[in-house]
DNA sequence: AGCACA
C-alpha cells in the first residue's frame, strides 16, 4: 500500500546478467536477427522478441555471463552502435538472470479473436470491413459483434488457431487503414486477444453478425427494406442494392487494362465466374461476375475508387449492377466465364458456401524479376510485371506486403524481408496487407 | 528509448 517505491524503475547503472534487454529495434524484429546480433560475443541460448508495448524491445540470453558481459563493453566503447537493419539498438543488461518463455494461456489461443476496438469511432466500423480486414489472414467463417464496457467489440472465428493467431500477430495494435473507413473516422485501433469461443452462433446475417459460412441463413428482418432486400448499410444508411455482379468502369487508363488483370485483381476476393469488358462512352466498363452478394459487396468496398496502378492510374470505380448472371458467348479476350471447365484449378480454400466454385486463376506464365517487386517500382505500361508480386505470391507464398500510397494505389507493393519499404521512419508500422494481397496469400498457404 | 509473463 505504501505509495513510495524504494526502488527506481530504472537503474542508472545495472548489475551484470547473462540477460541482455534491448531496445529500440526495428519492427517485428526477429529471433534469427538477434541471435546474429549476439553471436559474435558467445552463445545465444535464448531469445524473446516483440516485447513491450510496442513490441520493439527484446531479450538475449547467452551461455556465460562473460558473454553479455563482452557485448555491453564492447558497444559501450564502439564508434558503431549496436544496430538491426540499420536501426540503432540501446544495450543493457537485464534486471532478470534469466529469460522466462511462458507459454501463457495469452499465447496459446483458439481460433476465435476477441476484437475491441478503440477509438471515438469506433463503433460506426462495419461488419463488412473488420471482415474485409481480418479475410486478409484466412477464410472468416463468422463474426459477431456488439457493445460492452470495454467500447465496440467484435468476435472474429477463423478455421483454426494458427490461421487466428497469424492474424492477432499481424493485427493487434494496428489502426484500420483509414482507406476502408468512412472519411472523417477517427482511427480505430484494433486490441486483439483470444476467445475461449470456438465456434460462434450467429442466428441472422444482420448488421451485428454474420455467419460466412453459410450463404442460406436468414438476413435479420431489421436488414431487410420493403422490396425483400438486403439493402440496409451499417448505420442504417441506404445502400444501392447489391448484386453479385460488379460494374466497373476505369478512369484514366493509360496503361491497358486487360482481362487478365481484370480477374487478378477480382479474384484477390473470391472466385471470379464471369467478366464481360465493353467500351462504353469512350471508356473500358466492365461486368464481374462473384457466385454470391456478399463476396461482391467486399470486392467493392475494397476496390471502390483505387488505382490499378501507382500514380492515379487506372482508377477503379464500382457499382453493382443489375445483372445477376452474365451471358458469355465466347471466350475471348474482352469476355470469359472461368466457370467452364478445362482451366486450372488452384483454389485450395474449402468450399464454405456451399455452391462456390473453385477460383479458376493460375499463375501468371512468367516469373518476374525480385528486383521488380522494390517499392519505388512503377508499372510500366503494357507490361503484366505491374502484377508480378501476385504471381510470385502464389507460386512461392513469399511474403508481400501491398503499400497504398497516397494515390491509393493498391500495387506499390514492396519485399518485406529485404526492404524496409516506402515509409520513411524505419520504426514506422508499415500499410496494412492490402486485401488484395493478402487474400491470395491466405490461399496459398492453405492446401 | 527504459524490462517480459498471469
Amino acid at each position: 500500500m505504501s505509495s513510495v517505491s524504494s526502488q527506481p524503475q530504472f537503474r542508472l547503472t545495472q548489475p551484470p546478467s547473462k540477460v541482455l534487454h534491448l531496445r529500440n529495434l526495428p519492427w517485428e524484429c526477429t529471433e534469427e536477427e538477434l541471435v546474429e546480433l549476439g553471436k559474435p560475443f558467445g552463445k545465444v541460448v535464448n531469445t524473446k522478441c516483440n516485447v513491450g508495448p510496442n513490441r520493439n524491445q527484446a531479450f538475449i540470453e547467452f551461455a556465460d555471463l562473460n558473454q553479455a558481459i563482452a557485448m555491453i563493453s564492447y558497444y559501450a566503447s564502439s564508434s558503431e552502435p549496436a544496430q538491426v537493419r540499420g536501426k540503432t539498438v540501446y544495450l543493457q543488461y537485464s534486471n532478470r538472470q534469466e529469460i522466462v518463455n511462458n507459454k501463457t494461456t495469452a499465447d496459446v489461443g483458439g481460433n476465435v479473436l476477441l476484437v475491441t476496438i478503440e477509438g471515438a469511432d469506433a463503433r460506426l466500423v462495419s461488419i463488412d470491413v473488420l471482415h474485409l480486414v481480418f479475410s486478409a489472414f484466412g477464410f472468416v467463417h463468422k463474426i459477431t459483434t456488439f457493445e460492452k464496457t470495454a467500447g465496440f467489440q467484435a468476435l472474429v472465428q477463423f478455421s483454426d488457431a494458427e490461421t487466428a493467431s497469424s492474424a492477432k500477430n499481424a493485427l493487434d495494435g494496428r489502426n484500420i487503414p483509414s482507406y476502408l473507413l468512412p472519411e472523417h473516422l477517427g482511427p480505430c485501433t484494433l486490441r486483439i486477444t483470444y476467445s475461449a469461443h470456438t465456434d460462434l452462433s450467429v442466428k441472422f446475417q444482420s448488421h451485428r453478425s454474420r455467419d460466412y459460412t453459410n450463404a442460406n441463413l436468414p438476413v435479420a428482418p431489421s436488414a431487410i427494406d420493403a422490396n425483400g432486400m438486403f439493402s440496409v448499410g451499417l448505420d442504417g444508411k441506404k445502400l444501392e442494392p447489391e448484386s453479385n455482379v460488379l460494374l466497373a468502369s476505369i478512369e484514366n487508363m493509360q496503361y491497358a487494362v486487360t482481362l487478365d488483370v481484370l480477374h487478378m485483381v477480382f479474384s484477390s476476393f473470391g472466385p471470379v465466374q464471369k467478366i464481360a469488358m465493353f467500351d462504353k462512352n469512350g471508356g473500358l466498363q466492365a461486368l464481374i461476375q462473384y457466385p454470391d452478394v456478399q463476396t461482391a459487396v467486399v470486392a467493392k468496398e475494397a476496390l471502390e475508387g483505387h488505382c490499378i496502378y501507382d500514380g492515379g492510374f487506372c482508377k477503379l470505380h464500382l457499382s453493382y449492377s443489375r445483372h445477376s448472371d452474365l451471358s458469355i458467348k465466347v471466350n475471348n479476350d474482352r469476355s470469359r466465364d472461368y466457370t467452364i471447365p478445362n482451366t486450372v484449378m488452384m483454389n485450395p480454400q474449402p468450399s464454405i458456401l456451399g455452391q462456390q466454385p473453385a477460383a479458376t486463376h493460375g499463375p501468371p506464365a512468367h516469373p518476374y524479376p525480385r528486383s521488380s517487386f522494390c517499392s519505388n517500382n512503377r508499372a510500366s505500361s503494357d507490361d503484366a510485371s505491374a502484377f508480378c508480386w501476385m504471381g510470385h505470391r502464389w507460386s512461392t507464398g513469399t511474403p508481400f506486403y501491398a503499400c497504398p500510397d497516397e494515390s491509393q494505389s493498391l500495387f506499390a507493393t514492396w519485399n518485406h524481408a529485404t526492404s524496409n519499404g516506402p515509409w520513411n521512419d524505419a520504426d514506422a508500422k508499415p500499410w496494412w496487407p492490402a486485401a488484395a494481397c493478402s487474400c491470395n496469400a491466405s490461399l496459398q498457404t492453405r492446401s
